[in-house]
RNA sequence: GUCCCCUUCGUCUAGUGGCCCAGGACACCGCCCUCUCACGGCGGUAACAGGGGUUCAAAUCCCCUAGGGGACGCCA
């Protein structure tokens, strides 16, 4: 049997973080076993599901690769087909007509918890004649669950969970106005679409149980299920928007590699030995549910701050240039001209080693790009002291006559260096100052190879005129 | 309140009764490399929630307690 999965949002909302982990979970198991993952749009509740919500969720699986294989299926287009099921159930006699009010339900659920019993429907319409159905009222359809023995789940994530049908109540199938509820349409939507393993949050786990029971009134057979554990905020609480509550394409705005980002996601909650940096084609090789953990884990943006300056060194320079151009160019407030892309494609390579996001590649770059002068920061105005400009000035002399070379560079600066007793350092923070315009930088003699003799020279003279 | 789930270094985890006075990674600290910062290399601090059992032997099995999480909707 080909397997199927599927990611079932609701669009209410951003694609978070724990959203584009089961989904990621749902492509990984569904590319390993060369079966199908799909998309469905939770968009029954038309009070909150929204079309920009719908496109966040899209552009960010998007960003994530994880590509679908069929069509997206728009549940709330399938609702005749969900209350069908209920009509049939009813027809059957599964299913029955139930003519609580609210004030009724609640008044039922506080009676319930006051005498420390299980806040449940007590199934008083269950076998109530409908002649004595009050006029005014909708009746809901809710199904004739079964009242003793339990209901089982082999989990594939949590072992066998067992609970007491006393614990459950009838559910409601169909509302008063006709539409289905979440429970329907999520059992006849996974089995009209042949879903084979349901891999969701964990969250989900008690619903199960009455998806079970409805599975068992159809006679259809169940799918397979995997309860994830939830992702928490780093204090352990449930994530909040302080967090990492936040979209996806939060973490893309952040400088986020999707890459990084799947490794990350991959690793939380799941693990393969002592295997960290895990490409997609292994995870896809590797995946499988035996290697869920059962018990929630935390976001923690160190980590992803390293896997990201992994995943950005490992990157194709000309990727990362395009990557970075926008971000650079929203800080400038200009387009870039040529000179300043190819500075920034040959300064690439030395600039991604000490990034650890694309917006920290923006700031680095930020001084191959811009026009002279440079502006100095506090601590390379400090270290510009007015005999670090006579030595630069000196300097420039005898960096004019050499080959521009890293190799020929570093000879002459370090001639320079040893003429006059000083260390490479001493000589070399002070022309990091002047070309930089800071105290951190790549390396110095490949940043004078990025700008060429012409700017380099140009902005040691700058710093080494500014101080006289 | 009722039911369900979870509990190994700060964090993610390895560990499925002896290989574990518990391994890896991130973070942190130190050293090395070194023109700065990163990278890299080497080393270090740091955990089986607590208590009872079972067993020759328990992080691993059982029970209890505590803590955390989830679900109890005519939301999804």
């Amino acid at each position: 049997m080909t397997v199927i999965t599927r990611f079932a949002p609701s669009p209410t909302g951003f694609l978070h973080i724990g959203g584009a982990r089961t989904a990621l979970f749902n492509w990984l198991y569904a590319r390993h076993h060369g079966g199908q993952f799909l998309l469905r749009i939770e968009d029954t509740d038309r009070q909150r599901s929204t079309e920009p919500a719908i496109e966040a969720i899209v552009d960010g699986l998007q960003w994530l690769g994880l590509e679908w294989d069929a069509e997206v299926v728009y549940q709330f287009a399938r609702a005749t087909r969900h209350a069908e099921v209920a009509r049939r159930l009813l027809a059957e006699g599964k299913a029955y007509y139930c003519y609580c009010t609210p004030a009724e339900l609640e008044a039922m659920r506080a009676a319930a918890r006051a005498a420390g019993l299980p806040t449940r429907y007590d199934g008083r319409w269950r076998d109530r004649d409908p002649a004595e159905a009050p006029k005014n009222v909708l009746p809901v359809i809710r199904l004739k669950a079964p009242q003793t023995g339990e209901t089982r789940v082999d989990d594939k994530v949590q072992g066998e969970v067992r609970v007491a049908n006393e614990q459950l109540d009838d559910m409601v199938l169909l509302r008063g106005d006709g539409t289905p509820t979440y429970m329907l349409s999520v059992v006849v939507d996974d089995h009209d679409m042949g879903i084979t393993q349901v891999i969701r949050g964990d969250d989900h786990l008690t619903n199960t149980f009455r998806q079970i029971q409805l599975y068992d009134a159809m006679g259809w057979d169940q799918p397979a299920f995997a309860h994830i554990p939830l992702i928490h905020g780093p204090d352990g609480s449930k994530l909040s928007k302080r967090h990492g509550a936040l979209g996806v394409d939060a973490y893309r705005d952040m400088g986020y590699l999707p890459e990084a980002m799947r490794n990350y996601l991959l690793r939380l909650g799941w693990g393969h030995g002592d295997d960290e940096i895990i490409d997609t084609a292994q995870a896809i090789a590797w995946f499988d549910l035996s290697g869920v953990g059962r018990s929630p884990s935390r976001f923690d943006l160190a980590k992803l701050n390293n896997l990201n300056g992994h995943y950005l060194r490992a990157a194709d320079n000309a990727r990362l240039c395009k990557l970075v151009k926008p971000r650079i160019e929203r800080r400038l407030g200009t387009a870039l001209d040529d000179d300043a892309v190819a500075r920034l494609a040959s300064g690439m390579e030395g600039l991604k080693a000490r990034a650890e996001t694309l917006e920290q590649l923006a700031d680095s770059a930020m001084f191959y790009v811009r026009p002279r002068p440079i502006p100095l920061d506090d601590k390379a105005t400090k270290l510009l002291t007015p005999e670090a400009r006579k030595s630069l000035a000196e300097l420039t002399g005898e960096l004019a006559k050499a080959d521009w070379t890293a190799a020929a560079l570093e000879a002459a600066m370090r001639s320079f260096a040893d003429s006059r007793a000083l260390k490479l350092g001493q000589i070399a923070q002070p022309l990091r100052a002047a070309l930089t315009g800071a105290t951190v930088s790549p390396g110095i003699f490949d940043v004078m190879i990025v700008l060429g003799r012409e700017q380099a020279l140009g902005r040691i003279s700058d710093s080494a005129l500014a101080g006289r």
